[in-house]
DNA sequence: CAAGAACTTTTTGCATTCAAAATTACGCTC
DNA sequence: GAGCGTAATTTTGAATGCAAAAAGTTCTTG
């Protein structure tokens, strides 16, 4: 059902996460993750001990470990006496999720200021040009996979590791919904995203942190009313309901001028 | 070795936290994290498996189970073969994780100034009123606890329960040293921390979020330093190190001077 | 006496086992 | 045939068992 989703995207593949040591809990931990954020369970699906326990070649002790951890990432849902479900997300839990993840970025937007190199800044750059072309060719596939390496990079460039895990983890709980929430066919969107993200590369350019921490908090923000407004219209008006006083719609950086 | 833990199942079920239902992975998870987070195990402790279980009462599978957890949670580490340790935290580690939970707070504040009501508001201000007073008696240990019940409320009034949960997770990492941080009998840091508190509760009353963001971050950064310069000269100049360039102008000065 | 090899004990990692709870299947009543 | 109570089966939760790895001990040797 998610066709796409296979291992093109590999930056959120976060080096040093918990592919662990020759473990097995470790190991198991890996591939359940994996298998589960990539679709292959229902959600709120069922999930039988036995049976993957059967697919990965496993006993349960490791499994039930394993789910111990994904319960606690927030990945599974563990009903006492009744196993663990994939866990659904309501409307509210993306919406609360997507915060986070644009709390999350706009840190590292905010901390890459203080660290960032030249070098590192002219990547980004390139990296900016590059998606320019795939924005003009739209080959949406491209412009998704650039994207999210941009943003990787500026959590890199944090220079924060546990931001990084923490960053790691959020992206993980919302990645099934992400991918589709990237291709909002939108032209208009699309082009509103462009323009933010040279404005992103403005401020990290002149180091602004504060400034840069405004303009990606409010980038996710729009990307999820994007993604909203596209996921159809049962469930557009509650994505209205708890953001009373959105942003300026039109450019993000009004947000980001904190004249007082 | 390990102090007495009490032997029955008693009230030590924290609210909100996970002690879940009766399962007992979840009672081991909440009573282990606890015991740990409280410093009964030294820094860096080797934890025997046996040993907890015979004082938790409980086998080892449980608790393996939440010793998992509590890895994937950054509270211990695990040694392949060779069983869980205390993990301690290096100046870096805690310098990252500060700099996590000014982002979190700082999150915290901007959702907060979209949702917060007069009446929290001003159940703030009045909360501040009361850490004024405990300010001018120098009693810093009511002065620490309301603090946190600011911080706590201002959280809260996000409206989510996500980064509430991350907020949790993070503070429960860093709660070993958060209390002598916050226990610097610098009084110059102390009333400065007054001053920055003001500037809070004006920026929620206006509810500027974005301004809110910059205060908070910096609020955290300013306490970090101070627990730094307190905690000894071994690590003063680590603290330095990496924090070359002070924010752009416009935002709140890194020394905290947000008055304008 | 120091250093190291070989043996013993402890501890970990995982599989297996067993009891309790939940789910399903069945049979009975109406 | 529908509704419901009961028994059989499945599934979970947790304890136990067992092999491998680490840690500790003793004995040997220079």
């Amino acid at each position: 059902m998610i066709p796409e989703m296979t291992g093109t995207v590999t930056a959120l593949d976060v080096p040093g996460a918990d592919s662990k040591d020759g473990s097995l809990h470790g190991e198991t931990l890996s591939r359940l993750r994996d298998y589960i954020v990539e679709g292959n369970i229902p959600d709120g699906g069922r999930i039988l001990e036995r049976e993957l326990c059967d697919l990965l070649g496993i006993s349960r002790t490791p499994l039930r470990e394993a789910l111990k951890v994904l319960a606690a990432e927030g990945i599974v849902d563990l009903l006492p006496n009744r196993g663990a479900r994939v866990r659904s997300l309501s409307e509210t839990d993306l919406h609360e999720l997507f915060d986070v993840m644009g709390g999350l970025e706009s840190l590292a937007g905010r901390l890459a200021c203080e660290h960032i190199t030249d070098a590192e800044v002219a990547e980004i750059e390139r990296l900016h040009y590059e998606m320019y072309g795939f924005y003009l060719h739209k080959d949406m596939h491209n412009y998704f996979r650039v994207n999210q390496l941009i943003h990787q990079k500026i959590v890199e460039a944090s220079r924060n590791s546990a931001l990084r895990t923490a960053y790691a983890t959020f992206a993980g709980r919302i990645r099934r919904v992400r991918y589709s929430a990237n291709f909002a066919r939108d032209s208009a969107r699309w082009g509103e995203a462009m323009r933010e993200h040279e404005t992103i590369i403005d401020a990290l350019r002149r180091r602004a942190g504060s400034e840069l921490a405004d303009i990606l908090f409010n980038h996710l923000r729009n990307k999820r009313r994007a993604a909203a407004e596209r996921s159809g219209g049962t469930t557009a008006s509650s994505f209205n309901n708890d953001v009373p006083a959105p942003s300026p719609p039109h450019t993000v950086g009004a947000a980001g001028q904190t004249v007082k």
